[in-house]
DNA sequence: CCGGTTGTTCAGCG
DNA sequence: GCGCTGAACAACCG
């Protein structure tokens, strides 16, 4: 479920509930329930894949991480880590991360590097990458602060887009691939919103899990590859390497 | 049925 | 203090 067009399809799906007033609060997460009961939620939003839900100077930071699930009306097996009743339902969420932020939201997010905001700035975002001319491509594409909501598929589909080989550095590319980069970032980013809404994801990978290069046929390459060493599907012939 | 993973944080170590 | 490694979390798919 975790990357940033997942966590705005959650965002959507629980929208019915912003407005309305906490009855019952519980779960295995390490916060005081008692604190949330007879609150009322004044918004939901998201930033990258952060889910946050807001009260009065108070929001619950959620954070699916890889094996996160959540629910409505409908308990799954397994003790929630966040169950928050309402009068029109329930929510349930599980196995993620809950934190409480106490600070005024605008200071501790910015939403111009939120891929999915409205507020997302490319020129921004090209700035940001150039800052770190050493980074690997693979875990610039991965890095929250470059481009929040980005995750494992977005980096092999990107990579693959702009014929990019994961080991190049971000200094070592020419100018006009960085700006394809956050170009096709923010293009996949509504694509995969698209495309997962209509439970056709999986089938528009061209580089993700993929055996064969679409392109030019031959094998592609799977490594565990950069800082984060994350599993990177790439073609050596198709993807250039610079430096 | 087991192995692997769309992710992040933190402890422990050198 | 730094960077690196591994653990922890714990659900689902193939």
């Amino acid at each position: 479920m975790p990357e940033g067009p997942s966590i705005v399809i959650m965002q959507e799906e629980m929208q019915a509930f912003s407005g309305k007033k906490i009855l019952e609060a519980s779960g295995t997460a390490n916060i005081d329930m008692n604190k949330l009961l007879n609150r009322k939620v004044v918004a939901i939003k998201t930033w990258g894949k952060h889910f946050l839900i807001c009260l009065p100077h108070l929001t619950l930071r959620i954070h699916l991480l890889l094996f996160g699930k959540y629910s409505i009306d409908e308990p799954r097996k397994g003790k929630p880590k966040l169950q928050l009743r309402f009068t029109n339902g329930t929510l349930y969420f599980y196995a993620c991360s809950v934190t409480e932020i106490e600070e005024d939201l605008d200071d501790v997010y910015d939403w111009t590097t939120d891929l999915m905001n409205k507020q997302w700035d490319p020129a921004a975002a090209r700035k940001r990458l150039r800052s770190h001319p050493d980074m690997l491509l693979c875990d610039a594409l991965l890095n929250q602060d470059i481009f929040a909501g980005a995750g494992n598929i977005f980096k092999n589909e990107i990579l693959f887009r702009t014929r990019l080989h994961p080991l190049n550095t971000v200094g070592a590319i020419p100018t006009s691939k960085q700006a394809a980069i956050v170009r096709e970032m923010h293009t996949y980013a509504f694509e995969f919103l698209r495309w997962k809404k209509a439970g056709v994801l999986k089938k528009h990978w061209e580089a993700h899990t993929k055996k064969i290069c679409p392109r030019c046929g031959i094998p592609f390459h799977k490594e565990y590859l950069g800082k984060t060493k994350r599993r990177t599907f790439f073609c050596e012939s198709c993807q250039i390497r610079y430096a």
